[in-house]
DNA sequence: GACGACAAACCGACCAGTTGGTATGATCAT
DNA sequence: ATGATCATACCAACTGGTCGGTTTGTCGTC
């Protein structure tokens, strides 16, 4: 008898696919670049189902943030470094696995949020919001990690694990720029090399911390 | 008498006001989502003239990049921090005086080649090239310092005076997206801090140089 | 009178979004 | 079990406005 308050028994075949070819053009030529009419040709579907699953253009951008949040943080959770016990190591070899990921064309690699919140963070503020929740999103996994490994090292500091996580994510994508400033993804791994040596020697030994200034 | 070679008799008012109007609209809204028109009337000059100065609206794109490298190269020379006698404080004093300048609207201290890039860099070669040539440029300038201080103190290291300046970069280009994601000034300064707190490490002490690893 | 610096009107292409419609399957009274 | 009803998923054609860019012409200076 029960009303079924949610039996969506029919297949929204568009919308996922509408997803996909968000993801793909807006990291190759930008949200604003990036037509409907485009998108929908990319994804093989006609505008009336565009409209029909996203009530504007900029709904669709929301959805792809968020569609973006969900991608990258089943894709990290199953990444190899989870396996490490030490949670420094988990850290490092979370930088060591972004550093790795860097591989084929520039848009494969680089972030579609990071991507859209330049362009749109003070015209579209609820893309703008839904991009912030996913970088965020995706920093405070890695503040967990850094955080169990200042307790475990017993640190005492002038930072906290929040602003290095945070640190790492602007490290990640101005690294991003950088590649597709110079079309090559060999200064994104040389920057990720430093944000490693820096985490490195922030971990190395209690002794810098007394002399730490600022 | 003098032929003189260039004497530009007739004033271009409209070239110089165009070049403004693109630095604030491009940093406001992007690139591609800045109209010819807005630029125009922000401008308060006519399509015609725009045309008439620019032969593309990517011609314009080209030109304000090297307008930008041009601005912001007078600005960082005329910068307290040079008056240092110590390359490394000169290198430090930099990260402060960019910290400092981090006041008032996002628009009014990220960068328009860092943002301009993001969108354009699959499509738009020459703007593409004309954003790496003003980075990599700014960024030479910070490797001299960086490359006078590894000898100074006479530092034998894995990493480069290059690879650190355009890491320097990236993270500036990072801190900049984490501000338009957030909205607010406040994590890049948090970022610029890392990046102190890791140049000071680096040069702290040779002692560490033989421990470091990869 | 030629040329540089603009102005104004205009053009076809493309833009986001709308319209009216069809195909499909679930629900349910009979 | 069947036919009426209804919501969802989708489609093709269309609309008004904006896009980058062109054309034509004016004005002041050399």
């Amino acid at each position: 008898m029960e009303p079924a308050i949610a039996t969506p028994t029919h297949k929204p075949g568009a919308r996922p696919k509408l997803l996909a070819a968000a993801l793909s053009l807006i990291r190759e030529q930008g949200y604003s670049s990036t037509s409907v009419d485009e998108l929908c040709a990319e994804a093989g579907v006609t505008k009336g189902a565009f409209f029909h699953h996203f009530k504007t253009k900029d709904a669709l951008g929301v959805a792809a943030a968020n569609h973006w949040s969900e991608i990258t943080g089943a894709f990290f959770e199953t990444a190899p470094y989870h396996q490490l016990r030490d949670p420094l190591l988990r850290v490092l070899g979370y930088l060591d696995f972004r550093k790795a990921i860097l591989k084929g064309d520039i848009a494969e690699f680089t972030c579609l949020v990071g991507t859209m919140v330049q362009e749109i963070y003070g015209t579209r503020p609820e893309i703008r919001a839904a991009c912030e929740a996913s970088i965020c999103g995706h920093a405070a996994k890695l503040e967990a990690d850094i955080s169990a490994a200042m307790k475990r090292r017993r640190l005492r500091v002038r930072w906290t694990a929040a602003s290095l996580a945070l640190h790492t994510q602007a490290v990640l994508q101005g690294a991003f720029i950088l590649a597709k400033a110079a079309g090559s993804a060999a200064v994104a791994a040389a920057s990720i090399d430093h944000l490693h040596r820096y985490i490195e020697l922030l971990f190395r030994s209690e002794k810098h911390q007394a002399k730490e200034t600022s």
